[in-house]
DNA sequence: TTCCTTAAGGTTTTT
DNA sequence: CCTTAAGGAA
């Protein structure tokens, strides 16, 4: 019973009260982890059967890392705990259940690609204009629609959606929703929205398996609560329904996935749904240093939309966050490598002390170039991940096929690659003729002599001869032997092996690591289900995080900020903080989206431990054009007493020495009296500030008027005091502070 | 049907 | 800058 000795007040209590419905939130570094971790040690020491806990987690390695923290105190029996995310877990149940739905038991789970790629093709056989109906907004519009329980019959008999498309110009979007669902049906595929609509659809309409499940998982608990969207929290509300032994674990600061559906509403409907409901809040952080705490409160403090929280540490006050500017985004890599590489040699360091962050993924390549200049070890993770390369999907695409052979684009997919001499019309010919005798594309080709006599007909022919060799290697053998025969004998390893260029030699390679990662799920002792149709699921649904480490984890982590939720590092560098990119103009439009990077810019910060870097460039190159930057706000709207301007700029020595700055205490912000928006005069043009110094009347374009009461200049460094009339007093570094200065 | 050249357009974030 | 779509020739 010792660990609870470990805890404080608020953790102990959201730990012992196991029974009915409860909400913790937790702020960033608030040991959220341990609370959910010793909560289901708890359940289970009272006796609560392993499998009768259910814990939904982000990531799926999230809940490797949970059931091993479990483990470890109670025991091997964590094993038996469900557990991983909502996807997966309900996939899992799906699996079995899908007859129910008339969907068969190997379903296949299409990918974003597949569903784009079926669009397409929808958009094509419909007429219309790919242009106006792109499909990555259509996948969008239907996608936001499953999340919110609209199923194609209800968004096409919904008055309002249809006034709203028709003025939007897209009148058929619930025609195309409808035919993509129906696609779908018919290949027996489901997206990863259908994932969760579905299940809701079972529970909805089979009572007899909602009984089954709500009886089967006693406990529920949900981690990450402020990111689940309707779509989980009806399941998890159907689940509980019958128990009500439901924790969920959330911080609405952190909730930055709404562009995938995600409701904050969650939270506040779980506290009308649930009146009985039990709340802890967890303010104390233990990650991170004051420094950090305190500025990442003074960033969220802008957002008006937020719950009563008061983050606090008693940790040290910990290192100034520095702030590097750069003279383009190549210098900006070079700049933060040489950092890096400082910072870890000072402070005898690890490489894997060290996370990279950014908003996209595309800025990865200025930091990697840098760092492999200086020979720093580093792993990128997301972007363009192993399993969504061509030549894995390629291979995938037949495995994928050879188990459902409705599979409508993995067939696409496979079917004249290698070239076999069967082209877009002859394919054209087949998926009319399947839509017209309302058959599946299988059907078609195994009777193909009746469609295409021809020479197109006699390739198929062969092609299909081929599949169901395979499919009689993947019953009879392995999953390691059947996907081995498979690759070579579909031609894809000759194909890539004949290709000598350096791509082409890594393509190759890539296909053996897939071989390679089916062997060893068949070798784990631990699966209990080895089929190649498990290996397929488990892929589908890898989430980036997941990929798993390869041997030397001494490496520095560049990732993007969403990826990185959940994570803690030593030393954090937030980079290209610029307008434009973060926030990202795709965010600017609405009050809610500016707030929501506001809370990824929170998220971001927050992952330090000990120090907090922030760059940004002041040129860079964006569709293969240089442009020129601008600080990002959010530098200049937070408190920036804790700043220290790097002397880091071009053209210096690499071994810049750091300049010496005693920190100016920043006085509370002025209480009582509310924030009004200032609105800049119109001729509103920041002044050269070179000669700023104390006494002088200045004009800012966010708190107005103000008078300079001190200046503090070291080297580069420039900060001033300044007494705002309806803001107070605030500390503004004037590289980056954009002022008027108003004579007389 | 395939392969080559050229044009256009695209970067949020992810299960 | 990159990748993908489209158009034309073999």
């Amino acid at each position: 019973m010792n660990y609870l000795d470990s805890l404080n007040e608020p953790q102990r209590e959201a730990v012992l009260n196991t029974e009915g419905p409860s909400m913790i939130i937790a702020g960033a570094g608030s040991g959220k982890t341990r609370v959910l971790t010793y909560r289901i040690a708890r359940l289970m020491e009272n006796g609560v059967d392993p499998f009768n806990i259910l814990s939904l987690t982000f990531t799926n390695k999230a809940a490797k890392e949970m059931r091993n923290r479990i483990e470890k105190v109670v025991g091997s029996e964590a094993r038996n705990l469900w557990m991983g995310t909502f996807h997966s877990v309900f996939a899992r149940i799906l699996r079995s259940e899908a007859p129910l739905l008339g969907f068969p038991n190997n379903f296949t789970i299409y990918d974003t690609e597949d569903s784009k790629s079926l669009i397409k093709q929808i958009l094509k056989e419909l007429y219309l204009d790919d242009k106006i109906y792109k499909p990555s907004t259509v996948l969008g519009k239907i996608s936001g629609a499953k999340n919110r329980l609209i199923s194609a019959a209800d968004y096409l008999n919904n008055p309002i959606i249809q006034a709203d498309d028709q003025a939007a110009l897209r009148p058929e979007l619930g025609n195309i929703y409808k035919v993509y669902q129906d696609r779908c049906f018919k290949a027996g595929a489901m997206d990863f929205d259908d994932l969760l609509f579905n299940t809701n659809l079972l529970f909805k309409t089979h009572t007899d398996a909602l009984n089954k499940y709500q009886n089967i998982f006693h406990y529920v608990l949900v981690d990450e609560f402020q990111d689940t969207n309707l779509s989980q929290y009806y399941i998890i509300r159907k689940l509980a329904a019958k128990n009500r032994n439901i924790s969920v674990v959330g911080d609405d600061a952190q909730s930055i996935y709404a562009f995938r559906g995600a409701d904050i509403q969650n939270i506040l409907n779980f506290e009308k749904d649930y009146p009985e409901l039990k709340v802890f809040k967890l303010e104390q952080n233990y990650r991170s240093t004051q420094v950090i705490v305190n500025t990442a409160n003074s960033v969220i403090s802008k957002n008006k939309a937020q719950l009563k929280k008061n983050v606090w540490t008693e940790n040290e006050e910990g290192n100034l966050i520095e702030v590097i500017r750069a003279a383009s985004d190549n210098d900006e890599g070079n700049l933060v490598a040489t950092s890096i590489f400082e910072e870890k040699m000072q402070n005898h360091l690890r490489n894997s002390d060290f996370v990279i962050l950014y908003r996209t993924n595309s800025q990865s390549r200025s930091m990697e170039e840098a760092l492999r200049r200086r020979n720093i070890k580093y792993k990128v993770i997301g972007g363009l991940s192993f399993y969504q390369r061509k030549e894995i999907k390629d291979l995938i695409a037949y495995l994928r096929y050879c188990i459902n052979s409705n599979d409508e684009e993995a067939l696409r997919r496979i079917i004249n690659y290698p070239k076999r001499g069967i082209g877009d019309t002859s394919l054209a010919k087949l998926i009319v003729a399947a839509n017209d005798h309302g058959t599946s594309l299988w059907e078609i080709i195994t009777n193909v002599k009746s469609f295409l006599p021809g020479r197109a007909g006699l390739a198929i022919e062969g092609f299909v001869a081929q599949i169901k060799a395979f499919k009689l290697a993947i019953e009879s053998k392995d999953a390691f032997e059947a996907a081995s025969q498979v690759a070579k004998e579909s031609g894809i390893l000759k194909e890539l092996y004949e290709d000598k260029t350096i791509e082409g030699l890594s393509r190759y390679e890539n296909v053996q690591e897939l071989l390679n990662a089916i062997k060893e799920f068949v070798d784990n002792p631990e699966a209990e289900d080895k089929s190649l149709g498990a290996f397929l699921q488990e892929v589908s649904l890898l989430t980036d995080i997941d990929n798993k480490d390869d041997n030397d984890n001494d490496k520095v982590t560049l990732m993007t900020i969403h990826s990185a939720k959940g994570l803690e590092f030593k030393n954090v560098y937030v980079v290209g903080l610029e307008e434009d990119l973060f926030p990202s103009q795709m965010m600017l439009s609405s009050r809610a989206d500016l707030e929501e990077e506001r809370r990824l810019f929170y998220v971001a910060i927050t992952r330090a431990e000990k120090k907090v870097t922030f760059s940004y460039a002041t040129t860079r190159y964006r569709f293969g054009k240089l442009k020129s930057c601008e600080a990002s706000r959010f530098l200049t709207e937070m408190d920036q007493s804790y700043f220290r301007i790097s002397r880091r700029y071009v053209g210096e020595p690499v071994a810049a020495q750091t300049v010496n700055v005693t920190k100016i205490k920043v006085p509370s912000p002025v209480q009582g009296r509310p924030k009004v928006n200032y609105i800049p005069s119109p001729d509103f043009k920041p002044s050269d500030t070179s000669n700023l110094s104390e006494g002088m009347k200045v004009e800012h374009p966010k708190f107005g008027f103000g008078t300079v009461k001190a200046m503090e200049v070291a080297g580069t460094d420039r900060k001033a005091k300044i007494h705002f009339e309806n803001h107070g007093e605030k500390i503004l570094i004037l590289s980056f502070a954009k002022l008027k200065i108003h004579h007389g």
